[in-house]
DNA sequence: GTCTATAATTTGATAGAC
DNA sequence: GTCTATCAAATTATAGAC
């Protein structure tokens, strides 16, 4: 893997955890064993890492999503998909989404951050929302905001409490026919 | 106005917005005119200041939910005003839930904070819980735990996207029959 | 690509005067 | 309660050698 993927990885799972500002270059510099200076030479300032972060996070993403809709037609398992995703996150990785780690944190981060961060939930909602429509439901752009909104406030407040059923009622919702 | 809630009001308030880790004591201080020396007097660390802040807030969020429990018996009224209070803070205020924040950034705060906002989340589920089953509805703690996370989510999604139907999208789901 | 060295700033926190 | 003065540590960032 290349030094740069590292970093981005590092950086990712850390401010998952912790938010931004509560992440240093020093810490993710530490972590892969070589001198924070040297982190500027991938990521001139820490915003750009910021930006590249979510870029690559909602790339990742949606490529899971493009995937899923190539192995079936069904619009409930592409639903299916999108649930575990965010699921996934939190069972299995103990980490939040990162759009709404650096959602909740907006007004204290780089513009550019919070611009590629609203890009990912409206690319969310548009495919949610699609998907959907595919399988009959009505309104589905409101069901999509919904459901959107309540797998992001999920992880919160499973992580908080420490109780999966939080997850699995957010799900539950979201797949509702 | 105490200094004391003057300093709590301004402290909410930006982190509210940024986060915990990206509002200073001196950014407090200097709205409020005074030296950053002197919040020590009335917080000696910074964790104080923040477990406290956590405390008022679910105070104040549970003591709205105790008056409006006092003004009416109907379920629906009362969920109603659950939901609103969570409406209000983006629609009038344009800021998220504190423990929304707080819950996204757990593992880079001290653990005296995450311990009073996982005490807010789970009153929140509990009261919803038994509001729910006063109103008849089935699997009252489930429906109550997805009741909480849609509100929690679509502040931080509809704040991002700027679009207030999230939020309303997020009310009708916690408010139907 | 990574290092050393270093600058400039910010931050949480304390001591002691008023 | 607030101030001045001060500190130690941390942080983002740059310059230049290797």
């Amino acid at each position: 893997m290349s030094q740069r993927n590292r970093i981005l990885d590092i950086a990712e799972h850390r401010m998952r955890e912790r938010g931004y500002n509560a992440v240093s270059f020093r810490d993710i510099a530490g972590e892969i064993g070589i001198k924070s200076a040297s982190l500027h030479y991938h990521f001139p300032k820490k915003a750009d890492l910021g930006v590249e972060l979510v870029n690559r996070y909602a790339n990742t993403f949606h490529a899971a999503l493009d995937a899923s809709d190539s192995l079936t037609t069904d619009p409930w398992d592409r639903i299916k998909t999108f649930v575990d995703l965010h699921r996934n996150a939190l069972v299995e990785q103990e980490l939040l989404c990162l759009c709404a780690v650096f959602g909740a944190e907006s007004r204290g981060l780089p513009e550019d951050i919070n611009s590629a961060v609203t890009d990912f939930f409206k690319r969310n909602i548009s495919w949610l929302t699609k998907a959907y429509e595919a399988a009959g439901v009505e309104n589905a752009n409101v069901r999509a905001k919904a459901g959107v909104s309540i797998l992001e406030g999920a992880l919160i407040v499973a992580n908080s409490v420490r109780d999966n059923e939080v997850i699995e009622a957010a799900s539950d919702f979201v797949l509702q026919r």
